[in-house]
DNA sequence: CGAAATTGCTTTAAGCCTAAAATGTTTCCG
DNA sequence: CGGAAACATTTTAGGCTTAAAGCAATTTCG
């Protein structure tokens, strides 16, 4: 879109604002391209993890959180943290835990609250494929310099705080 | 990480490239975030069509195609555009003609083939959707300035093209 | 032509996911 | 103390999603 266009557009949303929706079409656009980029990306990995693993997404990611949290964590926090819902996570939780790869236990102090934590079998099986999978990562990125990988982390990180101030405006 | 930790990695990386992993940690980083970004936004629009117009995402997301394609769209050519696998399109559609939004039918020149298209009722509710479902997206990215969402749109365009050279290199 | 490969779609089995309601537990506070 | 509110999790009902197998129609090519 010219210069020219967006000054008339300007005018047009201050003298008649109301009348002449505003053309958000841009935003449109990239909104698209950010979700066709990330399940271009989600279902490669996703197709990897199953043929070199055997393991689903969910499974993966679910682990990855109990990587980082060597205390284990609440159920709770897993679903913050991957950002589903609560009975998403009693189903995975339930297969891992039945598959060996997560130990389940009723906190001390709170029955209200399930902590979970790897089991050694599921810790040594993550991290022998977060090795695997950071190289994927890696591939899949390799055409981004380092300057780009920073410019996008930054304009990322602007645009979860906006949707997140979004999201908090519904809620409000 | 600092300049100095940088340095040292650089310098083991040409001495001993084979014996020490080479660092991919920023990459992994950008690629969480992208996935952050996008959950969240999902989830948000998922909410708001959920709300206020009583339609799942994967619905709205099929009649936005289909509204793009007046003479109607193959099974086929919605699944590659959707980035879907075929037998989840067939339910999709199912449900949609179910409901009275979408018409299919059979090609006249190739029997294997199924033409869908909206119907009066599809097309009109999908644009009173969708009309709403723009604003709820500049809202989510308002705080982005024009020559952010032009930035991010450039290396978003990268990096789908690097991911699928990296996904046809697999494939290869 | 006619067998083999390809294509378009559906089916199947299993698992993922959500929103909302239900259950049991703890905390808050009058 | 004791009821109300908040909290953590599970259950439920319905829908989404995939990979793989299966079926039918079409195309390819010896």
């Amino acid at each position: 879109m010219s210069a020219v266009s967006d000054c008339i557009n300007m005018l047009d949303s201050e003298t008649k604002a109301v009348e002449t929706p505003e053309d958000h079409a841009e935003e449109l656009r990239l909104w698209l391209r950010l979700l066709t980029c990330t399940t271009l990306i989600e279902g490669e990995v996703r197709g990897r993890l199953r043929q070199r693993f055997d393991v689903t997404l969910p499974r993966f990611d679910l682990m990855a959180q109990l990587d980082k949290a060597p205390d284990g964590m609440t159920l709770s926090d897993v679903s913050k943290r991957m950002m589903v819902s609560n009975g998403n996570v009693t189903g995975l939780v339930e297969r891992l835990v039945e598959s060996g790869h997560l130990d389940r236990r009723t906190s001390e102090t709170d029955r209200r609250v399930q902590v979970i934590r790897l089991t050694k079998l599921g810790r040594a099986e993550f991290r022998r494929m977060a090795a695997e999978h950071e190289t994927w990562i890696a591939d899949l990125f390799a055409d981004l310099t380092p300057k780009d990988v920073r410019e996008l982390m930054r304009l990322l990180a602007k645009t979860k705080a906006s949707a997140q101030k979004s999201a908090a405006r519904r809620r409000g």
